[in-house]
This record gives structure tokens, C-alpha cells and sequence, in this order.
RNA sequence: GCCGCAGGCCGCCUUAUCGCUGCGCUAACGCGCGGAGGAAAGUCCGGACACCAUAGGGCAGCAUAGCGGGUAACGCCCGUCAUUCCGUGAAAGCGGGAGAGGACAAGUGCAACAGAAAGGAUGUACAGGUAAUGCUGUAGUGAAAUCAGGUAAACUCUAUGCGGUGAAAUGCCAUGUAUACCGGCAACUAAGAACUGCCCGUUCAAUGCCGGGGGGUAGGCAGAUAGACCCCUGCAGUAAUGCAGGGGCCAGAUAAAUGAUAAGGGUCCCGCAAGGGAUACAGAAUCCGGCUUACAGGCCUGCUUUUUAU
């Protein structure tokens, strides 16, 4: 394991998990978003509170993927990758921000390229953050 | 042993690292124990459970349809008979399969070929008969020719059953903001209402603050995970199934956990080998009973045919 990997907090803790149904709505109406293909990301900026700085959804459609199963599969991969990547995030955001990660492409790519197109697309958010 | 058919069952495992979720323990860090399916799917039937509706009866609509049994219930399951198909046989019979099967003596519709004619039918020949007439018989075509013809997975009729909605049901708690209403305090006149035509005064209203408070948004809790439950044994029954005894606890999320990665091992396929490939269908969403559909590979039981050995 690398040296880094034994600092950092690779988890995703019910805190951090978004659920609010008006939260979603508002980020849908209002945010702003990058991408990278086919990997997009959706976010907009919360009132701070007490709560997590973060709230974090993923969403693989419906259109994409028929199956239930296979959206769960590519739904746990995003969960995945933000795991390994949200100190990007966190380490850059100014305030409190909620976030959506999704995945739009009928590929099936594999954990490996998925992981790369993330940090990719952190990374390009983080640029877009400081043009404001 | 192989092939085929029928029925039933199973449907990957281990370790490590990083994670998710429920419960328990802990002051805390954490630790321990659970954590998708036979179809979780299609949402096609039947229930449980809620709420709404409901005197009684009828119409319409939908479903079911031999007989008997099972069940909470069913359109499901079991048994059985008529009928029918296949094999065998001279036949009787035997073995195996199918088995939506009430009524055509109410009405309407439909019917290949053959045939004069196939449904308000009736020609020809011969024979018989009458006041008269296909009135009667035979021949001829056909499965069927006035025989109460056939056909209802044709309309229809009969009998029986069925109220609607669907966990986004339903019940409860409720921060902030605004606020019906109630109480207290403050302030005060420019306007309002009443006593009263005018002035003063009083009261109300209005304003601000504080407190109470109903409804109710975000959100939360219940519903919601121990049940027509699972396993074993015995008894009753041809069976479906029922009864008795013993043992067990087996997901409970809510933008929705049950995973990802790596290594090793099973199993199967290809190859002489090294090795390579495959490992299905598919993801709980209130819960049960069925039906239907999908499924790599493997196992078990029964039967038929064939081969080899005894």
C-alpha cells in the first residue's frame, strides 16, 4: 500500500450520503456541472451547518442500464471511486457543497478507467471552482 | 455404462486489504454477531392488513364451469371418470401421454369436399298412399339429409363468485418561518367603530413585544420484519395435505446497505502437453400462497430403447 494511502479516510459514512429529495431538486434547478465523459458531476454550494461538509449521491440511469442489477453494480463503483478521491474534493471546496456523480454511457467500463475519468473530473471541478 | 423422456434438488468456495448496513456491548476509540433469490423478475390470480364506501334488490362488467378432495383463499394443487392420442396385440386387454369437459329441447351466426338440396330444406327414379300435397319408404352424396342434426377456447343462455383504493395505504410526533385564536404588558393618536348630534372620557379595534396555542411544511417514528415461518421425527391419507412432539430465529435498507479489489482453490469445456477459456439468470422494497417467464454448470429418482458382462 502506498504511503498515502495509509492518511487518508477512505470512507463513506451515512453523514455524507445525500437524501434529501429537496436538495436534489434544488441542485437539478440550480447547480452548476462538469464532465467527463461519460462521467458527469453535478453540485451546488449548501448553507453551512453542523452537519457534513459533503453530501454525496451517484446515479446510473434507468436508460442506460435496463437491469437493476447492473445499475447497482456501476452505482457501487462510483461509491467506490469517490471513496478512494473525495479528500480532491474536500481539501478544495470553500464551503459546504452536495454533489451528484453520474454515470452516463451504456459501456461497461472497469473499476481502473472509471477511477481514472474521477480524479480526471475532480480535478477539472476544482478549476472550474477557482474561475468563480 | 450410454442415449432419450418425465419429475425433483443445488446453483461456487477460502483468505487478505479497504468499505457499507442492522443489532448487541462500551464513557469513548472500537469489538462481536447477522446481512438477497429460486426465481428477489413479470405484476397475471388469490389472501392478510389498512382506509373509504355500504338498508335491500336489479342491470352492466369480469372470472369460473365433469365428479370428489386439499387450503386462510384461489383462476392454484391432488385424486378420479368420460373423451382422446401413441405403443403393443387378432381381440379383450396392458403400458404411457393429453384431458377449459354446464346448456345448441330459447334466439342469432358458422360449416371445406361430395351432393338436387346443409337448415323457413326436399329434386330424380322406383314403390306405397291421399280428396289433394315429399304424405310415406327405398336408392344415391356425406360425419350428418326433419334426426329435438353438428358447433358455445362462436355470440348467447344458465349456475356460482366478485364494492373500491393500495404501504406513495394508514396512524403518530414535530424544529424554523408565517399565522387563526387566547392571555399579559407597553405605547399612543393622524385616521376607524360604539356610548352620542358635537367635545372630553371610557371601551373595542389597530400597532409592538412576550407567553400560550390549533392546524401544519422540512424531517422523524410507527406500519416494518416471529411468520397461513423453517428443520427433524412420528401418525392419518392413494395423494395434495392435516395433526402431534422436539428443535431453530433466518436481511430490514429508505436517492435505498448486503460491496470492491487482489491472491488461491473448486467445477466444466478446449488442448498430446505447456496452457487457455467459461463460471448462468438475475438484486429484497408491507408480508404471505400460487401461476408464468429467465437460467452456465452439476446432482438425484423413475421409466423406455440399445450395448456389454454375469
Amino acid at each position: 500500500m502506498p504511503q498515502y494511502m495509509e492518511q487518508k479516510k477512505y470512507t463513506y459514512p451515512k453523514e455524507e450520503k445525500l437524501k434529501s429529495r429537496n436538495t436534489i431538486d434544488l441542485m437539478f434547478s440550480e447547480g452548476r456541472s462538469v464532465s467527463k465523459y461519460p462521467l458527469r458531476l453535478v453540485y451546488v454550494p449548501l448553507p453551512v451547518t453542523n452537519e457534513s461538509p459533503i453530501k454525496v449521491g451517484v446515479s446510473v440511469s434507468k436508460k442506460h442500464f435496463k437491469k437493476a442489477v447492473d445499475r447497482n453494480y456501476f452505482k457501487r463503483l462510483l461509491r467506490e471511486t469517490y471513496r478512494h478521491n473525495k479528500h480532491l474534493l474536500l481539501e478544495n471546496i470553500p464551503g459546504n457543497y452536495a454533489f451528484m456523480l453520474m454515470y452516463q454511457t451504456k459501456d461497461r467500463l472497469s473499476l481502473e478507467e472509471i477511477n481514472t475519468k474521477t480524479i480526471q473530473l475532480f480535478e477539472k471541478f476544482i478549476i472550474q471552482l477557482k474561475q468563480q
